[in-house]
DNA sequence: TCAATTTGATTAAACGTTACATCACTGTAA
DNA sequence: TTACAGTGATGTAACGTTTAATCAAATTGA
């Protein structure tokens, strides 16, 4: 019942050869305008759709792209929203180019043999793995890739990446402007040349340059999560510092924190500010709603698939480094430290 | 560079045919220990996968699964992390499976002839599109598929959904065992056989059976999304009635709620007692945290699969119905109506 | 010992395309 | 007139597999 229309069909309804269908179907120019409508009006008649694998086959590429989201399974990091939507803008990138995006949520030791299996056009790498053997193999296949947030150090990578160093100088810069002098930073495991680690440079560089000392004790190293961020709660509650302020490095971990304080008595903003990072769609909604660090995820992925697809059809020797710029939000959870009560 | 070694070249460094290179990578037991060993010890050397096109091109199948999410870009519930759950939930359940997942986020007039031209061996539709040409279109393929949360009237179906109007029922129960008797309905639009049909059953029936009469004007259809439960709290302050409580069909317009009572000065539970729908993870962490109908996301989706797969297969003439059990999670957000203040 | 069977391997056609080489016309320039 | 270019079409090899049809050799049974 399936037996599926293809190319030798239409040419025999159409009375013409198969490389004449080809030709029509793929534009090339080099058939006569009679013919073109005859064969067309006949692939429509019958519904004909061209086999995506034969094509294949013959052209040794698939349109077809993976993003790979390392952390899909693992539950670290699954329930940033943060990271779907990151994924959304690659779909909706790619979607106007017509290739098509696998889903592929791996583990470190994903052997990424698909790659050449499916003869995938590309890849886009989501997420940290710069030292895992996975990057390793994803080079040696040679096949287009661009990383997102992934901060690698290698400079003819194609790489896009958010602005994480203004982004902590920025939130940092609030927090003082404020007049908050004892700001803890809930950093998130922080790995040289990470996401965590850039931010934290820019919150050393705002503390240095108004003459803050800065203290490691303000550091909290827990887990860039949910649940990290209510288990910091309370490390700052038990500080010695006289903490006023936190600057938290994910919007969820914020999240988690904000609740963790409340659960052991104190509240933001009246008794600590809290900022966040990332601006998720929560942020706004939130009591108290949150003071973040604002980044447009969706274009981000957007520019990501960009600059796949450009390298794919080597269409432009386009900059390998992209920086997304970042922003300052400022709601509820931050205010000024006179206020405090 | 990229040429890539063939089956045809391991058969040549192997001494062997073609044919017998296929037979050992198929494991058709036609072939002697020996050679077997000989050929995969060439197969390892070489770093030879089979090309996934070549094979379809024969076999007729892609081992390629696609999940459609029709609001991807329609931005209405994008921001529910619910269906992104669900999403995760089939990736995992499809790598269980050696298949991969295609990530589709459609719009309405979708064509869907990609199914066709790509060999898909099924398809999972996420989200009511019940009235729309698209189902149509997708049942003409004749293409495995199973639909989720999708509430179709054909039992011919396959469909995983969850058991809403048992939720509906729960939900109301809970808030009537602690005394409250004017209860609103946060329903989200309320299509006949939705989601959110379902549920409002489930509320009706728990009034009923406790003799309280349902007023139509306890309903607010307002978007089940943050926003439509932040607008939704305007209405509710304005009510003539003296609302005691809150069902809101989903956790993010729950949030929305909440977060809208705040800002109109009714605060959660004290004024009013809210309960969600869905149990997404931020419940836990919010102020206060949220009381909600709890449904197993991901299992869900990984039920979906398993559906599909055995469909695909032929395995078990499994049945087409699934219904996702709920249950009720208790946290702060509801309390006994003799404790307001 | 010889026929019958089993085992292990090969040949070649087919899957649905693309693209190169070829060819039959029609017209045009010398 | 002949040669030549241009136009529009065709024939066919190739892409990398699978699989049915064969076949040769080894093993078995009587």
């Amino acid at each position: 019942m399936n037996n599926k229309v293809s190319i030798k069909d239409i040419a025999r309804i159409a009375n013409v050869s198969v490389a004449t269908v080809s030709n029509v179907i793929n534009q090339t120019g080099r058939v006569s305008a009679n013919t073109i409508n005859k064969v067309n009006k006949i692939i429509q008649e019958q519904q004909f759709v061209p086999s995506a694998s034969a094509r294949n086959l013959k052209n040794k590429n698939s349109h077809l792209i993976a993003v790979v989201v390392p952390f899909l399974e693992k539950g670290i990091l699954q329930d940033n929203p943060f990271y779907w939507e990151l994924v959304r803008g690659v779909e909706n990138g790619a979607r106007n180019h017509e290739v098509q995006v696998i889903l592929l949520g791996t583990n470190e030791d994903e052997d990424f043999s698909f790659v050449k299996q499916r003869d995938l056009d590309g890849l886009i790498v989501v997420g940290t793995f710069g030292h895992s053997s996975a990057l390793q193999k994803v080079m040696e296949m040679g096949v287009p890739c661009v990383f997102l947030d992934s901060y690698l150090s290698s400079p003819d990578l194609y790489q896009v990446n958010l602005d994480d160093e203004a982004g902590g100088y920025l939130g940092t810069k609030h927090l003082i402007g404020l007049g908050h002098k004892t700001i803890a930073a809930l950093t998130g495991k922080l790995e040289e040349g990470g996401v965590n680690y850039f931010r934290y440079q820019g919150y050393l560089r705002a503390l240095q340059e108004c003459g803050i000392s800065s203290d490691p004790e303000l550091v909290i190293e827990e887990f860039s999560s949910i649940q990290g961020g209510y288990q910091a709660a309370q490390k700052i509650g038990s500080s010695k510092s006289r903490i006023s302020a936190v600057f938290a490095f994910s919007d969820v971990s914020a999240m988690g924190l904000i609740r963790g304080l409340h659960d052991i008595g104190l509240s933001v903003p009246t008794d600590l500010s809290v900022i966040g990072f990332d601006d998720i769609f929560y942020t706004q909604f939130m009591i108290p709603s949150l003071t973040t660090i604002r980044q447009d995820v969706l274009s981000k992925g957007q520019t990501a698939v960009n600059m796949l697809l450009d390298q794919i059809n080597g269409t432009v020797s386009s900059t390998r480094n992209v920086t997304i710029p970042v922003s300052l939000t400022v709601r509820q959870s931050t205010i000024p430290y006179s206020k405090k009560v």
